[in-house]
DNA sequence: AGACTCCTTTTGATTAGTCAAAAGTTTAAT
DNA sequence: ATTAAACTTTTGACTAATCAAAAGGAGTCT
């Protein structure tokens, strides 16, 4: 069994880099783990004994397939939970995330799989991330960030990349829910702003803002 | 907050001296916890000092009412954590201890609040034994150990003290189930046994299984 | 009392994970 | 080609929890 120490480096690993295409570097892990650079170069070395990453010292640290296929299911477990947490007991959604990170190391494969029936085998969470099918493949849409839409544009809103409390609190606030329809006003480069219309209500958010919503094109 | 391993020790204190009424054995708490007696001591010596136990060296350790507190609530995570299992997610009473196991250390107090909720309440868990309230009061029954009972007598299951899958199934297939009635058709002491008849069928129990069985005298 | 047994406690080592700070690399800039 | 800046790795130390084995109490039996 795995320590849930190594299943947070292989699941933030994965979260920086889906696909395995780049390098992470040492003290991005670190950063995003919230350790110091040379606690993650130990750890690092650690995994890489494991076969679980590749290391090239100096320049970064990638999964090797067997870890990628760990870390994969550490956030299936993560993302059914989270789902789980807001439809079958009523969470907000603001608050599933830090109970998820838990439990997301002790929950068994047969609990999870009967999450999974009771939810009805759902393709995403509740913040519009993809939940892994139990042999590891994640289900793909063509998405666009919000920061880049433009004057005119109708969208639904397909995924929230941030999740902090404060932020999924203000979304749900402005009727920036999953699946709602919104209209982009305007936008104005100048003023780093970009002006929604959400179910009658204008809201107006900073482009870094903007950036960490997804929406599909209707 | 606790660690898994504190509440762990603090919880088989609760569950060896429910009423903290005699001092449990260095040894005797080793040995429920599966460490070694050396390892024992040194937590002990952490728990006192931080206040939780009691500790008479060579003498025995019990909860001050501050550990016990702290046990209790434990206690409760554990069972209704299991009872969520088995009522909602549909798992078997034989495989969800381990589960709890796991999930007591992690599951928030919100979680366990919103599980009670769903479950309405209950005072007992899939095993019979009693939840305590959020403010750690304990539901007591008088129930009696299914070894002292005699020939004739005709009881009610109200408790299983024995986790062991294996056992469980074997209760579970021979219709020894909670609140399921049955009669006591014979005991014989010297044969170590007792005869049952539970829903037609016979089932003969050596006394120290029958001792892990408390009924409800109806 | 002396000796024995059965526990409990102490001691010294080990492992996983962490940090602070020193030392070493890479890259970019003059 | 040096130097500086930014990052990474190494080193040494610390904590929580554990074990094995030595040492220390308590009670028992003669």
């Amino acid at each position: 069994m795995l320590s849930s120490t190594v299943e947070n480096y292989l699941k933030e690993l994965f979260l920086l880099n889906p696909r395995s295409e780049k390098q992470v570097a040492t003290g991005e892990l670190a950063n995003a783990l919230d350790v110091t650079p040379g606690s993650a170069t130990s750890m690092i070395k650690t995994l890489a004994e494991a076969g679980l990453v590749e290391h090239r010292p100096h320049y970064g640290v990638k999964l090797t397939k067997q870890g990628r296929t760990l870390a994969v299911h550490v956030v299936r477990r993560h993302r059914i939970v989270e789902l789980f947490l807001v439809n079958i007991l009523g969470m907000d959604w603001s608050e599933v995330h830090d109970e998820a990170e838990q439990l997301e190391h002790v929950v068994s494969d047969e609990v999870i799989s009967r999450m999974d029936d009771l939810l009805g085998h759902p393709s995403h969470d509740p913040h519009g991330d993809p939940i892994p099918t139990p042999d590891g493949t994640l289900p793909t849409r063509a998405l666009q960030l919000l920061s880049f839409c433009n004057e005119g544009d109708n969208v639904s809103i397909a995924r929230i990349g941030n999740q902090d409390a404060g932020f999924l609190k203000f979304a749900e606030e402005n009727g920036l829910l999953l699946g709602k329809t919104i209209e982009i006003v305007s936008r104005n480069d100048i003023a780093d702003s970009i002006t929604l219309c959400a179910e009658g209500n204008k809201v107006v958010l900073g482009l870094a803002a903007a950036g960490k919503i997804e929406v599909e094109t209707t």
